[in-house]
DNA sequence: TATTCCTGTTAACATTCTGTTAACTTTGAC
DNA sequence: GTCAAAGTTAACAGAATGTTAACAGGAATA
């Protein structure tokens, strides 16, 4: 199925070039001319990415990707920021409003668009499943919650993502540097060692034959 | 093992930058002030990622990619190109060269570091082959497991790699040399004898037939 | 508003295991 | 038989991970 891409930009030359290029490629574009708007049709149309200009009338794009970003069902959608040369504080503003990418105007189609590939190809492999399910583990993105051998709990939203991202492939070795920028984004900047942690702190609670290590690769899952 | 970048810029003043905050983030740098030397150190060193200024005397950096990309060796090793605002066509002649992503001056390290992980874990997913198949044995990179005639084991990483590379080419001799340096890699110094030692290993857990030696040259695993 | 609880993170120390070396023995080509 | 190359073993250092505790900041609660 076609990606959707809800375009958010007050400059209606800027929106019909980046439609045009776009549709052109495949995807299936919307778009707002102002934050609110850009609101209510994300939470509408749910589309796969967003690309948002920094500078508009009112609320502002920074603003904009706050607000949502703090929509639940939205919490998962890509943002792209568009930025004007000149204003160098917006990526990282950008970057803590929970931006994953950014883009300098003027915007060039042929980078525009290997960016969003890379972006939505990013996605694939982490948020589409909601539920996983193998034997008596049963692990629920919904509700967060974990049940395994007739143990139930809710993990704190880090543990639960590392859990369900090493459940999703039993056996797969995930490395630290895949863990990290996969559960935590590669923006961040947090000390390897807090991996370990939070393995431990899962651990605690599924059991220590669950994760198993891996020295010097990383963990794995196992059933 | 840390991720090797080759930084090639002629402005010693960002080399200095660049360097800092990715030996702060645990890469491993070298750097070139030129083109040639570029190459030469490139073909040396095989590093993972390539910072390639575009602006550089004689060789350019785009003459430089093409011809960095024209040996197979490097064929796989991604280039980020470091571009002056100004030159925008330079993006296109970028791509075109083989660039896999591109940065504007002034560089911001967060940014800069945030792009190489990205593109660095990007790498891991798609070039390297994962699984080994030949007969009754089985070498899997995703679960760092080996089975072979019905016994299964996960062996310590510099085990593992090395009879990844042996048994990638069954019957094919590699010579000592070529062990270290893909193994290993080659700016470690170890003792020959190291390796000895891991083939020891190795042949305790899959059996002495699995891995013969062809003295005065190398080893070889045969099926 | 103050208090408490909880999460995510880092620091510090303990533990385990890998990778390496050294020293000595065996093998095989000449 | 000689000698370089490879086999073998044990010991060690340091890396990688385990484990615990402390702390800041946020959210929930009183």
């Amino acid at each position: 199925m076609a990606k959707k891409i809800l375009i958010v930009e007050d400059d209606q030359d800027i929106v019909d070039l980046l439609r045009y290029n776009l549709e052109k490629e495949g995807f299936k574009c919307y778009s707002a001319g102002n934050g609110a708007e850009a609101v209510t049709l994300a939470m509408n149309k749910e589309p796969d990415l967003i690309i948002l200009d920094i500078m508009m009338p009112e609320l502002d794009g920074i603003e904009t990707c706050r607000v949502i970003k703090s929509k639940p069902k939205l919490h998962d959608t890509f943002v792209i920021f568009l930025t004007a040369r000149a204003e160098e504080y917006s990526e990282i503003a950008g970057f803590e409003a929970g931006a994953d990418d950014y883009i300098t105007k003027p915007v060039k189609p042929r980078v525009l668009i290997s960016r969003i590939k890379a972006i939505l190809s990013r996605k694939k492999d982490q948020h589409s499943i909601s539920k996983i399910q193998h034997g008596d583990l049963v692990i629920d993105r919904d509700t967060f919650k974990v049940s395994i051998q007739n143990k139930h709990f809710t993990l704190p939203k880090k543990e639960f993502e590392l859990l369900f991202l090493l459940a999703s492939k039993p056996d797969k070795v995930f490395r630290r540097e895949s863990i990290l920028s996969k559960v935590w984004g590669t923006d961040v900047s947090v000390v390897d060692r807090t991996i370990d942690v939070h393995i431990r702190k899962i651990r605690e609670k599924v059991g220590d034959e669950k994760i198993k290590t891996i020295k010097g690769v990383g963990y794995k899952f196992v059933l």
